[in-house]
RNA sequence: GGGCGGGUAGCUCAGUUGGUUAGAGCACAUCUCUUACACAGAUGUGGUCGCAGGUUCGAGUCCUGUUCCGCCCA
């Protein structure tokens, strides 16, 4: 084996190994003979990812968290499967592979047409759509490959035709002119929630609205949007301000257009704001149009898809929405109706995706009356049927859908599904079918035009549990896996994604999609900013992965967060998991160099060592806190106390003390090698839905030593022929733990550390080997036994070390007080009494201190209302200083 | 404006039924190539747990207020 571990040469051979034997299928397939319908599988569907994607920490996080789960529950002995696929993005990839065409044909999609610019997106995503599963399959993903699916295969657009008509069936689809978001660049309708807000500066504008009545009055009016005065249609002012109220009803001239609008009075308007007297424009802000539907004005839009100025805009048509600001406040400042400019601090609704300046505009559209769809997913949270997990995200999901808006779902794009309703040019019949219509079902008019928008990538995304499983049909998938367990994402998607599954799931198949939602926060960079390429923070995980390994990129991740909180990620973390990743490589190999050294058999029973009985112990708290930790979703904490114990007490502490074990042969020996074995398979287990890969390999090492080996070493539940199919650790002993194993190796931890601490301080040469004597009180023949251990831990010499009851001290030796215990180390050569005697004042002073302090507590009402078994704690805790100021007082007396 | 999260060692962060001397990694200092590992071992330095109150025998942990940072919603 070599010294360090090798990531480079094991991850690929290892996955595809996995691969091959088939380990990512489910078990007990429902498409298979001997099916158990009756055994409950564990299923997770994947967020899935952009054909267009290339692997970022994103993927990486929700790929890592879900293959730990899925590996686990695999090892729990359930059928589990992981169906992976992708979806087709919309608006990234038709605007990507545009890009491509402008690029290397300098050819526009429009130019192209519709039908070859789809079938040269399918293209696309058929050589490059791959790449993304390629990446994730770096990351170890355990997923059921054969059962990949992408949002516009087959089955899954019938699946969304399914949806549609279902819907529109039942009046929850409708078409019409309404206010919606409007991207001029991309030239289509956006949902709410694709639009962003940020703060920009910008300006306020104050002008005037001549009174049509001749009197050469005016109402003074504020907006930040000029060139929209163009399509007002009224202007408002608060019923009760004294100010506008003689105004009411009357007139005013539209500036540079000479349209006539009538004032009219409303309590949504803010007197403070501005001037108190608001412009309406119903045709581009939504306020305004809340309010143009209120009072029956008119719409008028004065921008088309482009967001250059209509015929409605007169002499400013054709002027592009921002020259035409510029020019009509030109204007008026001529025609002296400006008052004034002020800077002003903008909310500017922009695309998520680009980043322009979105248009609020009247648009007909396909929409999803949600408010049914929402109400069932509400209450599907608030009766327990799905639990969010932190709980807090719960509150920003009731909020959510108690606030939320109609769904525009149509978009003017060419890549996606299309929405299945045909037009008939005779009669003008509206067709919404499942299969496409040849004729019209009112006047048998073959001339049918389909709706030429495409629906929301995210109307398919919603259905996701169920059509990757075949939905409409009652395959065998569908029935035996669905609905899914766990949905596994991250919390910026809650709206986008998760709630739109939760109301398709209900109003679809009848059923929650899953039981539990578990999210993942954000990954930042080490700044704790949020990562973008701009920035050029983005830290590759492909990178990473080349660089230190999956493993090490995986714990990373795992256990450096907390459900729901964001983290921020160094490669200083990932190489300090490199370095644990190295140490279960080493203590591993030392395990497996053991074994040879280990004796074909015992003749008795064995014999537990006070080390061999700890450590087991240790090893069944943390089965035991791994199981529960796991149970209240808390990987990352699981995955810390395994760490922690793998390197601070089975290497740094047991490994060191089977050195000794070993080489006393025997069935000492013997039994020392089947434990080791047993801590070290029991730990690879735990470890593997972390770091598959370094636990995959070294367990397959181990087991052909093990079974190399005459004794063999067979685990309870037999070697299976991969680990990551192999059973998950039962904590083997019966309760109550062995305590006094704890405390007696806490004991001994303790007087190593004290020795070594000492030498240290003394700068005793490590391998100056000292002589020693233990008074040990009671604990005499405990220590008699670990004297050796203590002997070799501490560097003292294993011939001089003296475990006594009583001390007889030949001369004032200095000595260390510790766990009860006093020790004299024989160091004559660099003893100083002055310095001994200040150390142990030092000493002395600290213990008095904490005598002080639990007296005062224990006389107190501590001892009163505090529970026995808290009181009692803290006065053995007494006892144990008193002996020790004791022990001090004597020596430092016996120094005089 | 409403809601949520965070403020713990120089840095990045754990700390989930409140238990009384608050942990890790990195960094730093000293020593050691002791036959698994220098991607290591040993030892050490370093914290009034944002601030102010409160509940409690006991608060990093619960409550109230407050400040700063971040996010989401309107």
């Amino acid at each position: 084996m070599a010294k360090a571990y090798d990531f480079k040469a094991t991850e690929q051979r290892l996955y595809d190994w996995w691969e091959k034997q088939g380990y990512f299928k489910p078990t007990n397939d429902p498409n298979e003979p001997g099916h158990d319908p009756s055994r409950k599988p564990f299923v997770i569907s994947i967020p899935p990812p952009n054909v267009t994607g290339e692997l970022h920490l994103g993927h990486a996080m929700f790929v890592s968290m879900e293959d730990l789960m899925i590996r686990y529950h695999r090892m729990l002995g359930e059928p589990t499967l992981w169906v992976p696929g992708s979806d087709h993005a919309g608006i990234a990839t038709q605007l990507q592979v545009e890009k491509m065409l402008m690029a290397t044909e300098e050819v526009s999609r429009e130019e192209l047409g519709r039908e070859k610019f789809i079938r040269r997106t399918w293209e696309w995503k058929e050589k490059y759509g791959g790449m993304i599963f390629n990446q994730i399959r770096r990351l170890g993903a355990s997923c059921d490959w054969s059962r990949t699916r992408f949002t516009l295969d087959e089955g899954l657009s019938r699946a969304v035709r399914e949806a549609f008509v279902c819907l529109y069936e039942k009046g929850l689809i409708y078409r019409g002119p309404r206010m919606i978001n409007w991207s001029p660049g991309l030239k289509t309708a956006v949902s709410d929630l694709e639009v962003e807000y940020s703060e920009e500066p910008g300006t306020l504008y104050f002008f005037k609205y001549m009174l049509a009545d001749g009197s050469g009055e005016f109402i003074a009016v504020a907006t930040t949007r000029p060139e929209t005065i163009l399509a007002d249609t009224a202007v408002a002012v608060h019923p009760d301000d004294p100010r506008y109220q003689k105004h009411i009803s009357k007139m005013v001239i539209v500036p540079m257009l000479g349209r006539e609008v009538p004032v009219i009075a409303d309590e949504y308007v803010d007197r403070e704001f501005g001037t108190g007297a608001l412009k309406i424009t119903p045709g581009h802000d939504p306020n305004d149009y809340a309010i143009g539907q209120k009072f029956n004005l008119p719409i008028l839009s004065m921008l088309d898809e482009s967001a250059r100025v209509t015929e409605v805009g007169g002499p400013y048509a054709g002027l592009d929405r921002f020259e035409c600001r510029k020019k009509i406040w030109a204007d008026m400042n001529n025609a002296g109706l400006v008052i004034k400019e002020q800077p002003y601090t903008l909310n500017v609704p922009r695309t998520q995706r680009g980043g322009e300046i979105v248009e609020p505009m009247v648009s007909t559209q396909w929409f999803v009356k949600i408010q049914p769809l929402a109400d069932a997913a509400l209450a599907a949270v608030k009766d327990g049927s799905i639990k969010i997990v932190p709980e807090r995200f719960t509150k920003v999901y009731y909020n959510w859908l108690e606030t939320i808006q109609d769904w525009c779902i149509s978009r003017q794009l060419w890549w996606g599904h299309r929405i299945p309703v045909w037009y008939c040019s005779q009669c003008g019949e509206q067709v919404v079918s499942r299969q496409d219509p040849t004729s019209c079902q009112k006047c048998g008019s073959k001339v049918l035009t389909q709706d030429p928008d495409v629906l929301d990538t995210w109307f398919s995304s919603g259905l996701w549990p169920f059509s990757t499983l075949g939905w409409p049909e009652e395959t065998p998938d569908y029935k035996y896996f669905y609905p899914t367990s766990i949905l596994e994402t991250g919390y910026d998607i809650l709206f986008f994604w998760v709630t739109r599954m939760i109301m398709d799931g209900i109003e679809f198949t009848g059923k929650p999609p899953f039981h539990t939602v578990y999210l993942h926060g954000l990954i930042r960079d080490e700044k704790g900013t949020k990562m973008s390429k701009t920035k050029g923070n983005v830290i590759d995980p492909l990178g990473v992965m080349d660089e230190m390994g999956t493993d090490a990129l995986r714990f990373t991740l795992l256990v450096g967060s907390t459900p729901g909180n964001d983290m921020s990620l160094s490669v200083k973390k990932v190489e300090a998991n490199r370095n644990f990743i190295n140490k279960i490589w080493n203590a591993g190999r030392f395990v497996i160099n053991a074994l040879p050294n280990a004796p074909a058999n015992a003749a008795d029973k064995p014999n537990f060592t006070l080390a061999d009985r700890w450590i087991k112990t240790r090893l069944d708290q943390l089965i035991q806190d791994v199981d529960r930790l796991f149970g209240q979703h808390q990987y990352g904490e699981a995955g810390r106390q395994i760490y922690e114990f793998f390197w601070s007490e089975f290497a740094d502490w047991y490994l060191e003390i089977t050195k000794q074990q070993m080489a006393a042969g025997s069935d000492l020996a013997f039994h020392t090698a089947q434990n080791l074995v047993v801590i070290m398979d029991t730990t690879l287990r735990l470890l593997h839905p972390f770091v598959p890969f370094i636990t995959e390999e070294l367990w397959g090492i181990l087991r052909s030593a093990c079974q190399q080996h005459p004794a063999n070493f067979t685990p309870p539940s037999g070697w299976k022929d991969a680990l990551m199919i192999a059973d998950w650790p039962k904590a083997s002993m019966s309760t109550p733990m062995d305590d006094a194993a704890l405390e007696d190796f806490a004991r001994v931890m303790d007087i190593v550390r004290a020795i070594r601490n000492y030498r240290t301080e003394k700068n005793v040469k490590p391998g100056t080997k000292i002589e020693a004597m233990i008074v040990a009180g009671d604990k005499k023949s405990m220590l008699e036994q670990q004297a050796g251990v203590i002997a070799s831990l501490a560097h003292l010499d294993p011939q001089k070390v003296l475990i006594t009851t009583k001390g007889i001290l030949t001369s004032a030796q200095p000595g260390l007080v510790v766990s009860g215990v006093e020790i004299y180390l024989t160091l004559e050569e660099v003893i100083n009494r002055e310095e001994e005697k200040q150390r142990m004042q030092a000493e002395l002073k600290e213990t008095v201190d904490q005598i002080n302090r639990l007296q005062t507590l224990l006389g107190g009402s501590f001892a009163e209302r505090a529970p026995a078994a808290v009181v009692e704690k803290e006065k053995q805790k007494l006892d144990a200083f008193q002996q020790t100021a004791e022990k001090l007082k004597q020596q430092l007396h016996s120094m005089k």
